[in-house]
DNA sequence: ACGAGGTCCTGCGAGC
DNA sequence: TGCTCGCAGGACCTCG
């Protein structure tokens, strides 16, 4: 399930093989992951553009074109991929966009459950979209006390404020779960009763997890890919994540699953985490 | 501002 | 075996 570290691993692995390489033709199998933009504007856009850059920004893979950027969230289930040869049946029946290059490659976007999302923007759109997306959380300027201030404004549960796209960038259902365990933080607290001190444990605790989920390549349970079409490795590194009923990893005590923030799963150790 | 709930989508595993 | 059902997930929406 692409979150930043995920998404990150994808554009780094593209970046290279993607850059300067313009696009012969797009294929685009479903409509039902475009947003704002119809088949037709978005092929016609698509064709003969050159890939000036690929990058990652929260949990988007942006690909820039000369004028537009073709901004895709793989969702729960999307993956990236080049390939230097025809899809085998199995792998073009999920195939939802698909860019031929010059000189023989291909970008496949698959998505079996499709709840990813496709956008192209021009300068402007893509100037608010990315001004109303919150700040990158491994950027230096991104601070323990930006996040605290973030903290301090909602009543909501602190799980749910970290994983709003509006406040942070990037994190997901997994990886808030391991940060909150890391911080020792219960998932479930109001965010604007954390103190200083919790600010700047899970600050710390967000870009450690993240940075090192990013060197293993991501966390793969089942349909993750980088961009070469690998499974990353961080899953045999989660603590609690995917682990209820099991014993936490630090005290023993068996951890928690509930569904009560926000109808996703949270995992914690109710011993480690306060 | 906040919580609750629905919507999108399909494969999979549980239960009968 | 063959069916139905609920779940997995993030973003966005409406309603109270």
């Amino acid at each position: 399930m692409p979150e930043l570290p995920e998404v990150e691993t994808i554009v780094r692995d593209l970046r290279p093989t993607l850059v300067g390489r313009r696009i012969a033709k797009a294929h685009l199998s479903h409509e039902d992951v475009l947003r704002g933009v119809s088949r037709r504007r978005l092929l016609r856009r698509l064709t003969g553009n050159t890939i000036r850059d690929v990058y990652r920004r929260a949990k988007h893979a942006v690909l820039e074109l000369d004028t537009h950027r073709l901004v895709i969230q793989p969702g729960m289930t999307g993956s990236l991929i080049v390939y230097s040869r025809t899809l085998e049946p199995a792998e073009a029946r999920y195939a939802v966009l698909r860019l031929e290059l010059n000189r023989g490659d291909q970008l496949v976007y698959t998505d079996v459950r499709r709840l990813g999302t496709i956008l192209l923007l021009d300068q402007k759109q893509w100037l608010a979209y990315d001004r109303a997306i919150g700040p990158e959380p491994l950027d230096e300027d991104f601070s323990a006390e930006r996040l605290g201030r973030a903290l301090k404004r909602s009543r909501q549960a602190v799980k749910k404020v970290i994983m709003d796209q509006h406040h942070l960038a990037g994190v997901g259902n997994i990886y808030a779960n391991e940060a909150l365990f890391a911080a020792g933080i219960d998932p479930s607290k109001p965010a604007s009763r954390l103190g200083p001190e919790d600010h700047r444990r899970l600050h710390a605790e967000i870009r450690r997890i993240l940075t090192a989920a990013i060197r293993s390549n991501g966390t793969t349970f089942r349909d993750y890919r980088t961009g070469t079409g690998e499974s990353g490795n961080f899953q045999l590194e989660l603590l609690v994540y995917g682990r209820e009923g099991e014993p936490c990893r630090r005290c023993g005590t068996r951890l928690t699953g509930t569904h009560a923030i926000d109808a996703r799963i949270s995992v914690f150790c109710h011993r480690c985490q306060s």
